[in-house]
DNA sequence: CGTAGTGAGTGTTAGCACGT
DNA sequence: ACGTGCTAACACTCACTACG
């Protein structure tokens, strides 16, 4: 994992008498973090003056990455109960599920306050002299101390915290000062490139994701010959066509079909934005109707879109024979030179590119938006010969294979990456390598 | 009496349900 | 069909309470 070549060792190594620090070497020590630094130090007195340089972090500016944004929020008036306090060079750290386990942290070294006010739900550590601050940081980032924290939260389901009991013991194994000033140089430089590295693939992730809308976009609309004449469609959402494409208006290729079920017993069909899945209604979870005999039946290969909701809502072809709300839209295509996966194309689009929601109506400031049945039935699409459709269908889906496995193959390089970060520190700060001067420089 | 620990509350999104 | 209400999950923040 460590990059191919081996990584320097000390000369001597000893015991830790921690089993699972195991040996370190042997000029280090053993000391627990209360010994390091304070524990969640109480606010200075005359707090008062402290908030003419003073900012408020929320729990939502500090990230895993350990980079904090500053400077987004208004100055504080007053300090609220329960504030957590600190100042610049200390080091914080989330409590709370879920923050704890995704590593939301940070060592305030560039604050633009000397004092600052923080979220409840954070642990301030303020370092004492004869340790870096920073080393004791990466520290809060090992493996050795996010497991043993994590297994050691306290709290109701879905309310777990980490006891400041467990900060404040937690051993960890340390060498003189300017030793832990080069490991830190060392991991800044490291992890700020494996950083950057990581954020360029996420950015690479998020453009071929676009790509992939734009591919789709293209061929129901422009088809695969850049070459043919084209035409204007008369219809904006489309724009020009090929020459030879026709366009209608869905009330003539599909049919709304209602057919209430009458009674209860099918599966209940619950349409995600995954997809239409089977909605378990047994497990008494989740939100369920009084009488199922009111639904209206779907089945395999019918459509079926949530039109009550143009933001949140999707459509999908059924997999499955069932029943879903009497307010979904079920309907069936009608016009034989249509092809049904290139019709789910068009509808998907719809719904991600927003193209619905302009022709929808209903109480917006509430987020509701719906697409009429009128509205619906005369949304004109594009309407290529057949065996174009086919084609089409079958182009998109091998170019968004090979995207797809380019999002996988980055998605797993970032994966590596972080592993290797992890390693990185995990290995500098428990002595397992020794980092040398070159090493900082190079 | 202060503060650490905890349950309650909040805003947002998703996925519906229900009455008219 | 339409308007609106409900529920759960998520990701927090708020504020009470018990304890040393």
């Amino acid at each position: 994992m460590l990059s191919g070549f081996e990584l320097p060792r000390y000369d001597d190594y000893k015991e830790s008498g921690v089993e699972w620090l195991g040996r370190i070497p042997a000029e280090w020590e053993v000391t627990r973090l209360k010994f390091s630094s304070r524990i969640n130090p109480p606010p200075r007195i005359g707090v008062e003056d402290l908030l003419n340089d003073a900012c408020f972090l929320p729990m939502e500016v500090v990230h895993s990455s350990g980079k904090v944004e500053y400077g987004i929020q208004k100055p504080i008036k007053e300090i609220k109960q329960g504030f957590t306090s600190f100042q610049r060079n200390d080091v914080i750290m989330a409590k709370i599920t879920p923050c704890f386990e995704n590593g939301k942290g940070a060592y305030l070294d560039s604050m633009p306050t000397k004092y600052g006010f923080g979220s409840t739900e954070f642990h301030v550590l303020r370092v004492r002299s004869g340790f870096n601050q920073k080393y004791i940081y990466y520290l809060t980032k090992t493996d050795l101390f996010m497991n043993l924290g994590e297994s050691l939260m306290t709290g109701s389901a879905g309310q777990k915290r980490v006891q400041t009991e467990f900060v404040a013991n937690f051993r960890f194994a340390f060498p003189v000062l300017a030793v832990q000033d080069g490991i830190v140089r060392f991991l800044d430089k490291k992890t700020t490139q494996i950083d950057e590295a990581i954020a360029i693939k996420e950015q690479q992730i998020a453009l071929l994701k676009e790509r992939k809308q734009i591919i789709i976009q293209k061929a129901v609309t422009q088809g695969l010959d850049p070459t043919v004449p084209m035409k204007d469609s008369g219809v904006d959402w489309i724009g020009e066509i090929p020459a030879h494409w026709e366009v209608k208006r869905l009330k003539y290729v599909t049919k709304i079909v209602k057919r209430i079920a009458g009674y209860e017993g099918p599966d209940v069909l619950s349409i995600t934005q995954k997809g239409i899945k089977i909605k378990d209604i047994d497990s008494g979870e989740g939100q369920l109707a009084m009488d199922y005999s009111k639904y209206q039946v779907v089945e395999v290969g019918d459509f079926a879109m949530n039109h009550m909701d143009l933001l949140t809502g999707y459509v999908d072809i059924s997999k499955y024979n069932g029943v879903v709300s009497p307010d979904y839209r079920v309907f069936i295509r009608t016009y034989d030179g249509l092809d049904d996966e290139f019709l789910l194309a068009i509808f998907q689009l719809g719904y991600q590119q927003k193209i619905f929601y302009r022709y929808g109506q209903g109480v917006s400031l509430l987020g509701r938006w719906r697409f009429p049945a009128e509205n619906f039935n005369n949304f004109f699409v594009p309407i290529p010969p057949k065996e174009e459709q086919k084609l089409i269908f079958r182009r998109v889906k091998e170019e968004w294979d090979k995207v797809d496995k380019g999002i996988a193959l980055l998605l797993s390089q970032i994966g590596k990456l972080k592993e290797y970060k992890t390693t990185l520190i995990n290995s500098a700060v428990t002595g397992k390598i020794r980092i040398t001067p070159d090493m900082v420089e190079a």
